[in-house]
DNA sequence: CGAAAACATTTTCATTTATAAACATTTCGA
DNA sequence: TCGAAATGTTTATAAATGAAAATGTTTTCG
């Protein structure tokens, strides 16, 4: 019974079981019944569906339905994590036409970014890149291929900075990254209060072919200490919350 | 392997006991009646909960219901963490002489290694790099600096290999070295089933004035597909399990 | 202080609900 | 059209839950 190919680890073409985790990542908890419902199959089918993720570390089943696997330390389940998930997720749906099959994509170690993973399963032979440890396990929960940039360790943003990381950026060839900072002015300058983090964004930008940059509604009209880059540099889009 | 059952399992399975300890988060102490009416559940539910999450050391109860218990974030990260603790922290006793002021130590991705960690904080100024996700929390929770050697992620270890982790570790210069490796033979050879484990052991070695190794009985004996380095070999010590 | 009242917890048990296994049916590609 | 895979249905087994009774703990007040 091979319901599905699991070619590089990524579930590849079994549309229902992408839309379970879709209404994982919307809801953060699902019930079977409301999966039934929602999707038009018998419980029995779902509930094959979710044995099957499960053993494939896609999700963690709980008697009545499933729920999300990430740490919920870092991440509750409820409340405050789902409050300003639902704009960060609406946010992040605007960079979806960007993703393709078989490219590199950075993220950075922004909590918006981590919204656009669950999305990235969709799609061939995504690797991500990233300096962030949460983007990490949240993508290789998932089994993308995760390349972490090292560096030394700043544990308010669980994320790599410094020379180090920027040295080891150098290297790394980016189709699209994805970025977000503390600010975006009028004018069309990028720009955040953290020099380090934006040191490393900087020399991310520079490699990727394409970068697109997500801002909240609350990071607009400000400039802070360090430019990125501007609105009109090349190869730079912006996607602002609806 | 036992999966999770519904007692002496982690308890991710269980949503409501997230729940249970978002709202302890939130507010610190909360009543069983609180629990009961915010979760819609009878008050046994919620005491069967609570007696299974302070068993397994998430919570304290007292008389009504229950406190976030203090010292949440130096739990065991994993079961496998739990596994022989008292041996570890007791092999990684011996370990503690090599320890001094002023230097750069490597931890490798073991979780032998992991027991090394709150012994830091008795030295000044150590810096830890290790290519391994736990260790980084562990020791940066403690407020130790620590650099981490990027690369390809690898889930089931929480660790980062491949020739990209290989390429960085080349830069690194290292004190002294804490590793483990799945066999040390008679003949003093240590070696280990994985390659790219093995790869980046003995790049860092290289990099290494001294290399301390540290071996649990069950690793005795053993020769398996890759050699990392000989017991004769300049700079490596051996400790072994008492 | 000490007994009774008030309350919390544990134990036990019946009920409800979820799950998995076995079997039947449908769907879809060769 | 045939056969395998996917899905649905039925049934038994297992787990979670809530109610009630028994036990234990704290508080109150003479």
């Amino acid at each position: 019974m091979k319901m599905f190919s699991h070619k590089g680890g990524i579930m590849t073409n079994n549309s229902r079981q992408h839309e379970i985790l879709d209404l994982l990542y919307k809801k953060g908890k699902v019930s079977v019944k409301e999966f039934s419902k929602t999707l038009y199959v018998s419980e029995m089918t779902i509930r094959r569906d979710l044995a099957e993720m499960e053993k494939q570390g896609y999700l963690k089943r709980y008697r009545g339905g499933a729920i999300l696997k990430v740490d919920f330390r870092e991440m509750p389940v409820t409340e405050r994590f789902l409050l300003d998930a639902n704009k960060k997720k609406r946010l992040c749906e605007q960079a979806l036409p960007f993703l393709r099959d078989n490219i590199t994509i950075f993220l950075d170690s922004s909590s918006t970014c981590l919204y656009i993973i669950p999305h990235l399963i969709k799609y061939k032979n995504i690797t991500v890149v990233t300096n962030s440890i949460k983007a990490l396990q949240n993508a290789s929960s998932l089994h993308i291929p995760c390349i972490l940039i090292g560096g030394e360790y700043y544990e308010q943003d669980m994320c790599l900075v410094g020379s180090l990381a920027e040295e080891y950026a150098k290297d790394l060839n980016i189709d699209i990254s994805f970025m977000t900072t503390a600010a975006y002015s009028l004018d069309g300058t990028i720009s955040d209060f953290d020099l380090r983090q934006t040191a490393i964004r900087k020399r991310v930008l520079k490699n990727s072919k394409q970068t697109v940059f997500l801002f909240e509604k609350n990071k607009l009209g400000k400039k802070l200490t360090y430019t990125l880059c501007r609105k009109s540099d090349e190869n730079v889009t912006i996607l602002i919350e609806k």
